[in-house]
DNA sequence: AGAGCGTGTATGCATTTGCAAACGCACTGG
DNA sequence: CCAGTGCGTTTGCAAATGCATACACGCTCT
């Protein structure tokens, strides 16, 4: 039976690819995976063991925990979103830092409810956002949301 | 291959079922799957699944995560602070915006973690991350969310 | 003795993973 | 104009997963 309705976990892989810009085909490398599969992966034609996630999620540089948590191998007992509980609870931040935070996650919260009370229409959307400026160091300025 | 000698995973498993005092069918039909399966499983003949693993972890009620460990899907070299956790649980936000306040909140850690110890590694320590310098240089500028 | 019930284990087989090779398409630039 | 690269996708095919079925052993009854 071929139910396309996959877990969202091939999106969000190939969302974190183009995020940091890298071809299909680097990423493969990377991650020690053959590019033809991971395009099928990509689109939901094939799901991936978790070794090929692990090392999916290795090339991706990103938490192996991301990934499972998105392929629903997590549950992960409650979401709860008491990400302000854990902001707020952190002391390995600064007080601005955690500021930053906050408003940055409040903001989107606030732009999803306003987007899901509006119809289909996805506000705006298009956002480059490069997730490899990481060491382009992200400071509490230069962050400004819809 | 003839023995993957890698996987205590069939090991623990049992170790943790006959701990819990139940049999080999009854582990099984909690989980989901085959009993025959089970047993190949835990003596190593076969290597399950992300999808298998997770239904032995709910069976066992044992955490999802200690299974992965123990299988070497998870490196479990990053302790994981409560609020990246807190993050990539939230259901309430978008994939680009958890990786959003993920990218921040790293970098954040990773400009105090520089600053602590003053002036010794410039801000990128462990990571080679040809993701970025393949592609040159992205933006180098902090985060603008249109 | 058996019949019955329990355990864990070896088979056969449909389905699936994951890869290598080949393909189509868009861009170059010689 | 078409060789040379890059991209993502499609196509067979070996190897593996995961199951149903059948097997071997131990235990307890009447």
């Amino acid at each position: 039976m071929e139910l396309p309705k996959v877990g969202s976990i091939g999106e969000y892989i190939r969302e974190q690819r183009t995020q940091a810009k890298i071809s299909l085909r680097q990423l493969a490398a990377q991650a020690g995976v053959s590019f033809p599969y991971l395009s099928q992966v990509e689109r939901g034609v094939r799901k991936p063991s978790a070794e090929i996630l692990n090392q999916i999620a290795k090339g991706l540089r990103i938490s192996s925990q991301a990934l499972y948590v998105q392929a629903g191998l997590i549950d992960e007992r409650e979401p709860d979103s008491d990400v302000l509980a854990a902001i707020r609870a952190d002391v390995t931040i600064t007080g601005r830092q955690r500021q930053v935070l906050v408003d940055i996650y409040e903001s989107f919260r606030k732009e999803n409810k306003a987007a899901e009370n509006e119809g289909a229409q996805p506000t705006q959307p298009a956002e480059p956002l490069d997730a490899a400026s990481l060491n382009g160091h992200a400071t509490s300025e230069g962050y400004n949301l819809p």
